[in-house]
RNA sequence: GGGCGUUUAGCUCAGUGGUAGAGCACUUCAUUUACACUGAAGGGGUCACAGGUUCAAAUCCUGUAGCGCCCACCA
């Protein structure tokens, strides 16, 4: 490429492929090998889909961070990756079946199902990663991972294995998160909260009156609850037992005197359904009270509804309530009743709690950590994992930006309950334990012997992506990586995955490394529609970054994304400011041809005696810039730093120098020394600009000189 | 119910103690001489409101209001 090359106006879609292919073929984003460690993890992307606008703006504040320390001579590894998003894929592809050819899974031995899952899966890798190279990522391919390939399955089971034998894993038998149409449990935070306005039921039960909005459950109701300071039930005992006509006929009930109890709410007496509603679950356990199933996994009443058994709940309601009526049992109804409704939020269906036998990570647990390299955690002390998550943040080894999310954190570790890790799905790593009779074996592989059969359940998505700082370095092998770049050198995400992934990389690497899996989080906001809305598939207001790049070009559209946007804020996606940033890159272009044709070779520099006011100035401005641009970088304020070399770039350098240029170019005294400075310029222009708009400053940098890929170059100090 | 955030120019947003900023939009001039995906000049904000601290507050503190998010076992 020439000047001649240099076409105006400047096509981003013609250039950016070419580029690509230079990076390619030189290898150029492998570690060098040299220099202090620095990696970063690419957030596997689900293979769900295709990338989204977050996923671009993820990418474009990682790899400014990759370039950045990597053009200051650090030995930077940035791997790229998928999630196999168990649940969510397995929901897609379901539901997709069912569209096309009316079928669910179970018209599907689990091998074909599986390999159904595994193709849509490996379909939507191949797209991921071809849109994380035009999104430029300067990932090193020799690393990708995938939570579910063979390495980062040995790894989770290994993951598994060794906490199982620490005590932190374990079977219990408790209330969980049943979604009936997809036929598995979900963990708490895969919960959505929806508002739904419902009839609310008040119906006479013996000398009481309760309150409902669900009297499909009520069947099993033989225990009738109130607060043991409300003056207006004061007569009746706890333990008391009393005779009450009910849905099927008369019952026993007792009476239970808790102070979970809200005595302003409705008539401030309650029955509970223990085995399906997670506050009566607990009352019955204070109280060690029965928890009579009511519900099948399938949705449909169980013996004890009596006559109503076998319908499904949904049908069932009004039915129970007409019979309820007709035996005088209704004492009003409320029609504008809002209720919340528990939906599995990785497409399944409205969540009926179940009492289910499952496997837990404990996090209140004691242990011993074995092996430590955390401050104020000594090797061979015993915490649990919420001391353990709690510590790493409040003692400032894992330093959340911005800061504030540190609260949002430690209000979630308050909280914490032990997570639930096993899933009825068959798209995922199974669980690595073997049973024979009363015998439990879990290993990294299955026992030897005859007559063990595996758990039939997989793990949740996120154990494996919890993993992930070290699955893809190799762990448990002691590999030269994961010597070398354990822990990260920092994490970048949304904020929207804290607890989620976060704060369980945190777990896992301090439990089973005694590690932080890296020092810093930075955490970037969501990219919203236009209107602030979130984008999604339902909505229709889902833009796709690829038909952005198409207009603007990739180094436009990373630009617009950084540009503004401070840590943990959402944005506004707005098109008009990608617009913008393409006129910039055209801005670079057009100044390249002016420098070009004016100076088209290399000048050495002359001694200042000619320098001129015009000189001088730009001298003085360009230093500050690179301070500037590299403090704010190294701070992580990549809005800052994109501004400081912006308006260098357009202010400075263009509106400024190039004219006064102009004049100086005429001057045969000064002549020299401009030319002298106008390649200059540019060309720590280039560099300094190069992790924002890897680009066109690759692409414009041979015709200045350069000999090596400014991937490779080194970052301008003055 | 608990927690967190936010309110700055017409729009989208930066800015955290020292004379109000950017992008887009707008007005006037320049008409192609690197760039019209341009240049020069300009208009536009009592920084939500009320108190307080300070020589000095968009910035720190207290309170109020609107908007938003997260968490939570009101049946």
């Amino acid at each position: 490429m020439d000047i001649s090359d240099l076409l105006k106006p400047y096509d981003p879609t013609l250039n950016e492929p070419k580029i690509l292919e230079r990076w390619q073929k030189d290898g150029a984003f492998k570690p060098r090998g040299k220099g202090k460690p620095f990696a970063v993890v690419f957030p596997p992307a689900n293979v769900t889909g295709v990338l989204h606008l977050g996923h671009a703006l993820t990418i474009a504040i990682q790899d400014i961070i990759i370039r950045f320390r990597r053009m200051q001579g650090y030995d930077t590894l940035y791997i790229p990756g998928t999630d196999h998003a168990a649940i969510a894929t397995q929901a897609k592809v379901e539901a997709e079946l069912y569209k096309k050819e009316k079928k669910t899974r179970r018209d599907f031995s689990r091998e074909d199902f599986l390999k159904m899952v595994e193709d849509y899966a490996a379909n939507s890798q191949s797209a991921i990663l071809s849109q994380l190279r035009t999104l430029g990522a300067s990932c090193d391919w020799d690393h990708l991972a995938y939570t579910l390939d063979d390495k980062r399955s040995f790894t989770v089971r290994t993951a598994f294995s060794r906490l199982y034998k620490m005590g932190l894993i374990y079977r219990g038998t408790r209330l969980v998160n049943w979604d009936p149409k997809l036929q598995t449990n979900v963990s708490d935070e895969e919960i959505e909260w929806r508002e739904e306005v419902t009839p609310f039921y008040y119906l006479r039960y013996g000398p009481f009156v309760i309150a409902t909005a669900r009297p499909e459950t009520k069947f099993g109701d033989k225990y009738v609850v109130m607060h043991p300071k409300d003056e207006r039930y004061a007569k009746y005992k706890h333990g008391q037992k009393i005779e009450v006509e009910w849905i099927n006929g008369p019952i026993t009930a007792t009476i239970i005197k808790d102070d979970a109890v809200d005595m302003e709410f409705g008539t401030g007496v309650m029955t509970i359904t223990p085995a399906h509603d997670a506050a009566d679950y607990a009352i019955a356990e204070r109280h060690s009270l029965d928890k009579d199933s009511v519900i099948d996994l399938q949705g449909k009443l169980l013996p004890i509804a009596g006559e109503f058994a076998g319908q499904h709940i949904s049908k069932a309601r009004q039915l129970i309530v007409a019979k309820l009526e007709s035996k005088g049992l209704v004492e009003k109804i409320d029609e504008k009743y809002i209720h919340r409704v528990a939906v599995n939020s990785r497409g399944g269906g409205v969540i009926e709690p179940q009492i289910r036998e499952q496997w837990f990570v404990g996090v209140n647990r004691p242990f011993t950590l074995e092996h430590s390299e955390i401050r104020g955690l000594e090797a061979g002390s015993k915490i649990t994992l919420k001391q353990l998550l709690r510590h790493t943040v409040e003692s400032g080894q894992v330093k959340i930006i911005p800061e504030h999310f540190a609260k949002t954190y430690f209000h979630w570790i308050d909280n914490l309950e032990d997570w639930c890790i096993s899933r009825q799905i068959i798209f995922g790593h199974r669980i690595p334990v073997w049973y024979r009779d009363q015998e439990v074996y879990c290993e990294i592989s299955a026992p030897s012997g005859d007559g063990w059969t595996q758990d039939p359940d997989t793990l949740d998505t996120w154990f494996s992506s919890a993993l992930w700082t070290f699955s893809t370095l190799g762990w448990p092998e002691e590999t030269p990586d994961f010597k070398k770049y354990h822990p990260n050198a920092l994490l970048e995400t949304g904020y929207d995955i804290l607890f989620f992934w976060v704060a369980r990389m945190i777990l896992m690497s301090g439990a089973l490394l005694g590690q932080l899996p890296f020092p810093v989080v930075y955490l970037h906001g969501i990219v919203r529609d236009p209107e602030r809305q979130k984008m999604s598939k339902s909505k229709g207001n889902v833009i796709d970054p690829l038909d952005i790049i198409k207009k603007y070009g990739t180094d436009a559209l990373r630009f617009a994304l950084i540009y503004g946007n401070s840590a943990g804020t959402d944005m506004a996606f707005d098109e008009a400011r990608v617009r913008g940033m393409k006129n910039f890159a055209n801005k670079i272009w057009n100044i390249a041809r002016f420098v070009l044709t004016n100076a088209p070779d290399e000048v050495s520099q002359k001694q200042s005696a000619s320098e001129t006011e015009a000189d001088k100035a730009i001298l003085a401005s360009l230093e500050t810039t690179i301070k500037l641009v590299t403090q704010n970088l190294e701070d992580f304020r990549f809005n800052e730093a994109a501004q400081g070399i912006y308006d260098f770039i357009w202010h400075e350098l263009a509106d400024k120098y190039l004219e006064a240029s102009k004049n100086q170019l005429k001057d045969p005294s000064q002549a020299e020394n401009t030319r002298y400075l106008l390649r200059y310029c540019l060309k720590a222009c280039l560099r300094l600009l190069h992790p924002f708009m890897p680009f066109i400053t690759e692409s414009l940098a041979p015709l200045l000189g350069e000999k090596n890929l400014l991937v490779e170059s080194a970052w301008p100090e003055k």
